[in-house]
DNA sequence: CTCCTTAATGCGCATTTGCGCATAAGCGGG
DNA sequence: CCCGCTTATGCGCAAATGCGCATTAAGGAG
């Protein structure tokens, strides 16, 4: 369980998709696609590590499946999930 | 940076090393193999891997190498790890 | 139904990861 | 020097991971 949760969050583009989310609202793949840089199928299968890992729930509207993180993870996930994004901030700010 | 935290934390040998040093003192590898059950070289590189992402200090006494989680990781990698044991505990706590 | 947009998936491939085995290297004791 | 204990590493292999390409599927608009 936290080892899914870990090796998800390991991988770029993933790790730049819940911080895109980390906005609290929703996103579909679409979107995310151009800002980090991924073709359509490799945004596909990373959404579905994301999702089998608790991280994130989506939904389908339209064409479109909106994501967002899920917001039944336990705490103690989403304590994780905090700290590596404030870690991941604090590396680009001192990156630019 | 954090890529290489979350990676070196996504594997379960090596998130039990972290565990077991996680109360603060120094173990050899030779204490910890046992422990996780894992074979000699299986254990070196593992904690080879720790201590290129910076997790884990050693230092060599006679013919023993002591391991130690790194005193100056920076607070926001603390964190990650403190996460990280507080969640891994609490489903070994579930699991039991 | 056809067309367009968005998302999922089958397939093959290249790279990475994890491992065991054997060997080397570091260190202390006799 | 030789031996024993501990650790590191070269090598090869099997499995996992990540990816692109092409195709399929799902949904809305005309």
């Amino acid at each position: 369980m936290i080892l899914s949760v870990l090796s998800a969050l390991a991988e770029p583009t993933r790790l730049g998709v819940i911080a895109l989310l980390a906005d609290g609202s929703e996103h579909c793949a679409c979107e995310l696609m151009p800002k980090l840089d991924a073709t359509q199928s490799r945004m596909s299968r990373h959404m579905q590590v994301l999702r089998q890992a608790g991280l994130v729930v989506d939904r389908r509207d339209a064409q479109w499946v909106r994501y967002r993180l899920n917001p039944d993870m336990a705490p103690e996930i989403r304590q994780i999930i905090d700290a590596v994004l404030e870690a991941s901030q604090k590396q680009d700010r001192v990156a630019a």
